[in-house]
DNA sequence: TATGAATGAGCCTTCATTCAT
DNA sequence: AATGAATGAAGGCTCATTCAT
């Protein structure tokens, strides 16, 4: 006579159950980090907040520091994701920037948790991400496809020439980030809300004034 | 006859070594909190750093987020003492503007603890800052300022018309100071190192001409 | 041509400032023991109250705990002082024993102060009391008085025979003060409020029936 | 055929054993707590004698202060359990009384603890007592038996009628309370040993003969 | 005598991490 | 894979006491 088993643990479902659990430390992790930055995050409160084992943390990331460098790379190739869905390369050069401009403003504005991300890290000097090796590849076809729409640009006199790709992006991040990122700051240096959609949309009105205004020839 | 000397100013020389001491810990503590953040800020090291005892730090400032506070308060007056300096309502508007844009990312490259200490305290949500009170009236006058130069400059036709003086200034602030802080995480992206004076000098360059570029009329 | 000499600090003038000084302080000090007891009172608090600089504390009395020890002193002495005051002696043994009861009562109620001295020293195990060699010469007279008292009234068949003074004496004290020593728990316990006058007389009322219900013959 | 065992009671087990850590705390804190009150007492120390970790001091009892009102209320309903257990209400009115005022002094005197623990509690004006709620309940079924057996002795005109029973009950507490918790000072004052099992004994007579002698009619 | 500044030890509490099951 | 208990090393803060004037 067979001994019934208890239910066998199926390869499958374990480490199907392990990834939910992965995911959602890590879910976790990248809210408590956004708000506390790094030092002030607490690895009790994570796994708190993932309805996890602490220890499972460990058994899945190793290390605070380690968890830190995996909800970073995710934040950057996700933001990464969008920003390459926007196939800014198939539209008209003025469109092209237009969209590029809003939409790392509204990016940042929709996800404070990468500005958060960033700052903290920038105050490491990039220690973890430098560890990474994987962010920079995603980087090098977007200044790609940015001097391209460049080239169309000028090509079609629309835009004035010698224009440095980098820097350029570099502004575009510069003027919808550093809003967002200082907007608690701002608003009490300036004594304005600037959380609310109309202070947004005045900002996107502005920054795309600023970007095309310099392109023009 | 002789001369009877007055009392030696017992209390002005124990408060000048008492002084002393105080600004022996602001500094030290500007630098701690610079370099790893509030959370990450250790308080025998600030001591540490002062060659102070610990206990002074607690008798001057009575916590360590009221040092955080009257350091945050400190920085902000620095940047806007020199920055008043410049007098650009005394300069004609496209020379004032340059400065304005030109002082911002110089003066956020030679003084990154600002930038660390900003970056931070927006992680708070400005909630040190909020308890302040003392910064705001900093920049009321500033504003005044750009709204002068911006006048004149539309009079002058040198300056395209509507433009909002709050916006430009952020954007001013961002496009030196998102380099600046994220020089880290940027050099790393993009694989090339922008901490040379080479390389400020090209950020330099571009951002007047986006200011400018954009502020033709 | 003579030198006008600064007013000359006279013996006298300073010993005067200096014994206000010193009583101030001792003031204070028993307010913040009798308050927070030996461990959790602060001397820069003894200092504060006492309207001195903390230094002049170490001058008089030379350490937080020999301060102790000196009000520990003085509140014994206080209350011996009134004690021998009623002349028990000379009061008929029935009225002696009356006032001696109403007495210990009353002044512990007055004098909670005392109460929490006695508790926190006993906490010691009389370790600062022990050294002071003082306080036991006050207490023989007391008990040579009570045996007096106890005899007349043996003699006179108002008191009943073999009574130990000691025990009595003991028990005197312990029917008042444990009262008032205990009014906060017993409040909290019996729910009633045991620090009005009310409840004073009610508690005056029953501890003298209970002694000399008890030394009826 | 075997018998499957059910899994093992891994939650039991596990509180099983940080029940016994609980447990050796407690223990620890009592004695700390006991010998040096609220605020001499050391949180280390209370770790080290229970052979713990002073993380999980915390775990378990969240705060110094939290740990004492557990041992405080640990240390109330101990002593009600034993005096419950004396079942005066199924004795002889005499009798009763006699048991109840000897436990009082003894059960006092073999647990020097809870004498320190009150003393202490009253210094603070029982201020985590009232936070408690727990050990008023203890005491109302008490002052009801105490009654019953005073109404029985006042019926078989043993005892005078008109006691209160809540006053009688602090007598009793004063007079075995008040010798045991001052026996340091009392030692001190009056030159006697007051520990020993004679001194106790002698003390025991006498307060029964206060007790009863004032309950006769 | 009196003072304000300074000190170093130590206190309560918290943290990231690991053990035992 | 998952858990709850446990750990040791700080971390922020406070204290009684002393120095320099």
């Amino acid at each position: 006579m067979v001994t019934r088993q208890p239910l066998p643990p199926k390869a499958e479902t374990l480490s199907t159950r392990a990834a939910a659990t992965r995911a959602r430390i890590l879910d976790a992790a990248l809210a408590e980090f956004a708000e506390k930055g790094l030092a002030g995050a607490r690895v009790d409160d994570i796994a708190a907040r993932a309805g996890a084992n602490k220890r499972m943390l460990y058994a899945h990331f190793g290390s605070k520091e380690a968890l830190w460098l995996t909800v970073l790379e995710g934040a950057y190739a996700a933001k990464r994701a969008e920003e390459r869905a926007l196939e800014v390369e198939a539209l008209p050069p003025v469109a092209a920037m237009e969209k590029l401009v809003a939409f790392n403003l509204r990016y940042t504005a929709r996800h404070p948790e990468f500005v958060a991300l960033l700052n903290q890290e920038n105050l490491h000097r990039a220690a973890y991400l430098a560890s990474s090796g994987q962010v920079k590849a995603l980087y090098s076809p977007l200044l790609e496809a940015i001097r391209a729409v460049l080239a169309r640009g000028a090509r079609a006199r629309v835009f004035r020439r010698g224009v440095d790709a980098m820097q350029l992006y570099i502004s575009i991040l510069a003027l919808g980030h550093f809003y967002v990122a200082n907007r608690h700051t701002l608003s009490t240096i300036f004594g304005e809300t600037l959380d609310t959609e109309a202070a947004l949309a005045a900002r996107e009105t502005h920054i795309i004034q600023v970007v095309l205004g310099y392109l023009r020839p």
